[in-house]
DNA sequence: AGGACTGTTCCGCG
DNA sequence: GCGCGGAACAGTCC
């Protein structure tokens, strides 16, 4: 579910729950995680690369992946989905929730971390410093794909799901099956000044203890295109908004102000 | 019943 | 080797 704001959400939750606190006790739900050891310790902190969530604790690292269905909560009632549970000093236990089990939850050392997250061979952090316009141009310019698919590439720039990419196509006016290539400096520089208000504003939105799927009403209203199909666009107020199949992604614009 | 789904990785093709 | 598309992972919901 969860894009760069959601992530950076949920961090700053966890930050804000777990400060002062230890971990006391994990304790796995799923079988998934059943042999998996988190190693109990005075909780340290928190930062985000990309859509991961690192969780320092003790000695350990942990790595935290949502994929697409997966939160982190405050546990309060026994709920379905629910794969593991920190168990923190004072009262305050952690629920990790993830519907359909493609998340990740790993416990490495810090060095481990350092080198796995090298490994990834991700691009920068596009926000909450915005990349330059000419960075953009040097990273996708010479790309052949289409710039929405290419906006999503983690080796590119981290932490832009379906979703934001769709958004972004549309705040810069730019059509998302153009290929990078024919995209002029305009176009990126529209391109690059939308992202971080973008991203702000999501996060501004979308902020509290839980952050809420789309397709359950929560946070959906707050999109310009995506989910919008044949609702008049919110952009130009002349356009329908489409819905087209990109790399088999749900893609949403709006043809008259996306040429 | 069939298809869609806010992610990522791997495989195979040209 | 690269760029790209599709499958796979899994489970529900509409």
């Amino acid at each position: 579910m969860p894009e760069l704001p959601e992530v950076e959400i949920m961090r700053r939750n966890v930050d804000a729950w777990g400060a002062g606190r230890h971990l006391v006790r994990f304790v796995p739900k799923d079988p998934k995680w059943q042999d998996l050891v988190v190693p109990p310790g005075p909780i340290r902190g928190t930062f985000r690369r990309g859509k991961a969530l690192v969780w320092n604790i003790g000695d350990h690292s942990l790595l935290l992946h949502f994929r697409m269905t997966g939160k982190i909560v405050q546990w309060h009632e026994e709920r379905r989905y629910t794969r593991a549970c920190f168990e923190l000093s004072d009262g305050m236990t952690l629920a990790f929730v993830d519907q359909r089990r493609f998340a990740d939850l790993l416990v490495m050392s810090p060095v481990e971390l350092q080198r796995y997250l090298e490994g990834k061979k991700w691009g920068p952090e596009p926000w909450p410093d915005p990349l330059p316009p000419e960075w953009w141009v040097n990273r996708f310019g010479n790309l052949k794909m289409a710039v929405k698919p290419a906006l999503m590439r983690a080796d590119c720039v981290v932490g832009i799901g379906n979703i934001l990419a769709s958004e972004i196509c549309h705040a810069a006016g730019v059509h998302p099956e153009r290929r990078c290539s024919t995209l002029t400096s305009e176009d990126w520089l529209r391109l690059s000044g939308c992202v971080v208000p973008l991203i702000d504003r999501v996060i501004d939105t979308e902020s509290g203890p839980e952050i809420a799927y789309v397709n359950q009403g929560g946070g959906g209203s707050m999109f310009s295109v995506y989910g919008r199909s044949r609702k008049g666009c919110l952009r130009c107020g002349v356009g329908v908004v489409q819905q087209i199949r990109q790399s088999g992604r749900s893609t949403y614009l709006c043809p008259n102000c996306q040429k």
